[in-house]
Parts: C-alpha cells; sequence; structure tokens
DNA sequence: CTATACCTGATCGTCAGTCAATCTGACAAT
DNA sequence: ATTGTCAGATTGACTGACGATCAGGTATAG
C-alpha cells in the first residue's frame, strides 16, 4: 500500500470538468439545457481551450452530448437508457461484491459493516442527502476492498450518470427498509467469504432499486423531455 | 428502427482519434512511448488544439497515460490490471450474451451462429489477423442484438485496452479448439434461450482466455517494462 | 572523483485573437 | 402558407505567444 506522498498540480482543467459534472449530476443544469462554450468561459473564467477539454470528457461520460455546430447540450435520461445503466451497474456492483468478498481485509470488512449499520439506524425522517451520503461511503468501501481500479471508474461513472434517478428512488418512502434489508444480505455473505451468493445479492439488489426507479420513472413521464423528432 | 439518414460531419479532431487509437492498439507505437504533441500535430497535420482533445479522451480510455508537464506516454498493461480488466470483461461480456439471449431477432441469433461457424472452420494455419477480424465480427454481432449501448461502449474500450494481449492468446496453439468449443456452448445455450447459461458460458469463455493470456504474460515478462520506480 | 548547483532546451498549460462554416430565427417575397 | 434571404450567434479549427515546469548536461566546489 505504498502511499503516493507526490503531490499532482491540479491543472484548471480539472477543476472547470469536475466543476461542470458536480453542477450537471446534482441538478443545477436542467436536462436539455444549451451550455455555449460563451457561458461557460466565463461562469468558470477560463479561456475556450480548456472549457472545451473538459466538456469532450463529460461527452465521453455521458453527462453531455454534443450536437454538430450546436454545441453542448446537458444530457436526457430516456428509460430505455436508465434501464440499460441499470443492468450495466447490476453486473459491475456485483463483480465489486464478489472482489471484496475475495480480497478485503478484515478491516476493510467491519468498516464496510459500520458503514451498513450506519444506513440501518436511520429512520425515515433522513433527509435525501444524508442517506445518498452513506451510500457513497458505501460504494467507496467496498471499491476500495475490491481491488479492482477499473470497476471502480466505470461504476463510479454510471452512478454519475443516473444519479437523479437515486435520488428519487431514495427518497420513496419505504425503499429505505429494503434497501437495508438487501444490503444486510450483502455483507452477511461477504463476512461467511461467500463470493459467488455476494454477486447475487448484490445483482438483485440492483435489479430492484431499477425496479423502483423505473416505475417512478414511467409514472413521472419525464419531467423535462422535449422529444427531438 | 427509424434509420436516421441525418448526414453527421466527421470533424477533424474524430479522425485524429480514431487514428491515434488505432496505432496504439496495433502496436505501431510500443508502450511507454512518449509522444509530443509537436509529433502528433505534424504526423496528423492538426493543430494542437485537436490533438490535445483527442489525447484527453485516450486518456480517459486509458490508452495514454498523460504525465504533467511532460505529455501523453503509451500505456503500459501490468498484469494486474491485465487481471482486473479480464475480470470487469467478464462480467460485461456474460451481461451482453445475457441480453442477447432474452432480446435478440431470429436473423441475429442466425448471424451469430453463422460467424461461430466460420471461426470453426479455421484451422491451426490461420492468421492473427484472420482471427481478430472474425472474433470481432462475432462481437459486433453480440452487441447489436444485446440491445444495451453501455455494454457495448465499455467493452469496446475494454477490448481496446487489452488488443495486444488478445492478440498473443489467439496465437496459442491449440487455444483456437477451446475457444471454438467454449463458443460452442454460448451459442446453444442462445438457442435454447437460456439467458442464465448464457450468462455462465460467457464469463467462463472470458476466464479461460484471461487464464491463457495471463500465464503467457508471466512467461514472457514484459517487453517493454520500464518500470518506474 | 563525487556531489551539488546551475543552465539550457524542450515541452506543457493556458490564453487571446482570428477566420470560415454552419445553424437559428426573423423578415420579406411569392 | 410556403419559400427565399439575410443578420446574428455559435462552433470548429488554427495561430502565435507567454510563463511554468521538467530532463539532461555542464560547470563548479569540496
Amino acid at each position: 500500500m505504498s502511499e503516493s506522498l507526490r503531490i499532482v498540480p491540479q491543472p484548471m482543467r480539472r477543476q472547470v470538468e469536475e466543476g461542470l459534472r458536480a453542477a450537471i449530476v446534482n441538478g443545477r443544469f436542467a436536462p436539455g439545457e444549451h451550455l455555449p462554450d460563451r457561458v461557460l468561459c466565463d461562469l468558470f473564467g477560463a479561456s475556450r481551450s480548456v472549457v472545451r477539454e473538459a466538456v469532450r470528457l463529460l461527452e465521453a461520460e455521458g453527462l453531455v452530448t454534443v450536437q454538430p455546430n450546436r454545441g453542448p447540450f446537458v444530457a436526457h435520461l430516456s428509460p430505455e437508457e436508465a434501464a440499460q445503466i441499470y443492468d450495466v451497474r447490476g453486473v459491475l456492483e456485483a463483480l465489486a461484491g464478489e472482489s471484496f468478498a475475495r480480497h478485503a481485509t478484515d478491516e476493510e470488512r467491519a468498516e464496510l459493516r459500520a458503514v451498513w449499520e450506519d444506513l440501518a439506524r436511520r429512520g425515515p425522517g433522513a433527509t435525501r442527502e444524508d442517506l445518498l451520503a452513506i451510500k457513497r461511503r458505501f460504494y467507496d468501501v467496498l471499491l476500495a476492498g475490491a481491488r479492482n481500479a477499473y470497476v471502480a471508474r466505470m461504476l463510479d461513472q454510471l452512478l454519475n450518470r443516473n444519479m437523479q434517478l437515486r435520488a428519487t428512488s431514495l427518497s420513496d418512502p419505504g425503499r429505505l427498509a429494503w434497501t437495508v434489508k438487501e444490503l444486510k444480505r450483502v455483507i452477511d455473505a461477504i463476512d461467511r467469504r461467500d463470493p459467488d451468493e455476494t454477486f447475487t445479492a448484490c445483482r438483485e439488489h440492483v435489479q430492484r432499486a431499477a425496479d423502483v426507479a423505473l416505475r417512478l420513472l414511467a409514472a413521472h413521464p419525464s419531467p423535462n423531455a422535449e422529444d427531438r423528432s
């Protein structure tokens, strides 16, 4: 575990990238909104070069779509895309869990259980932000113990991509209790050092979350979906 | 299936991006090689802006690593990274197969089987390029029938990332016969409309390929691995 | 002879300005 | 109502420039 003490300069490009990503996943820009270079430039106080490079990265992540000669737009999330994302999330999270069950240290297992207990203590009065923060910690511990940088990177992207959906499904009353129960199955399988059961438990957990989220999405039919014919 | 007749301009940025990616995965640049902006500029006849944007994308794909103030280098592939990539490939390919078994049309199933038969007809005298081309067609058909753009994009990236390894493992004598046999299990499961068995068969196929590739990698210990202490 | 200090060239990160191509929207003409 | 045209805005791409940073070699001190 050689901790790198090297300090890495944070280029302005990365600040713009992270700022823009945060603004999108937190909903400060509405889906479909137009983000011309000009406004991004004086919003971040950067030149067009760095803004354009940052936008390219977010385009590769799927957070913005760039129409030729029209510029970047905040990406929509269609129900079909959402379902696809949940499918991929399912197998990646399952792999992460399986890997965690194989490779994590005892400390990491204990920490994961601690995060779960933190979540289980929450009553129905917990705010969305609290729940998202705890879930984020859960993922951080899980991915750290999984010893696989690729699954971590890809899962991060997918979690960003459907952040809005996660927020709405987490606010569904009664979902919290099910989440806690499903994650208990994951934790227990991990403690039993049972990778296969962990895999299955993780995948089914995501599948349940997908069912809730997609049901809500069908009920609330796409708040800002100007469809492009 | 509304075919879009819209013509899309191919920006110069994309040409540079694809050209550079092809050059790297085909081994025209050695791992660890330094690719300064300057040489890329007059190699592609483009300006620094577009070269830099293209390099950013390849950095996000993991094909190049950019050291601050030193520029882009062709990425190395350590044995640990290779193993991680194969793990992720396993679950993604399994998901693709499972999805194909669920959603593909009869025509697509027939085409997948045709590609497999094409592969099975090859004797041990087949060239690496031929085998890679057939395998590429197999993936194209599989991903098209899986109806999931995300798994397609991510799997594409991973296949590019470890192209060198795939080439070496495909050239291993006797590997072809095993590949054909493993893929037959996949095809048969698909024809039986058995998503679960397809999932397992795909994942085990990738696992076997990983075993061969990583064994070769351990024998041929990293041809160009100047390790950075 | 070794080790430190220093200098120099190369490269990156960023910026500002320019130019052509293209899209949008409105307005005019048929 | 449809078509044609024009002005403004925006993108795609290029160029030149400047300071900051790093690698490598050279000179100097011990």
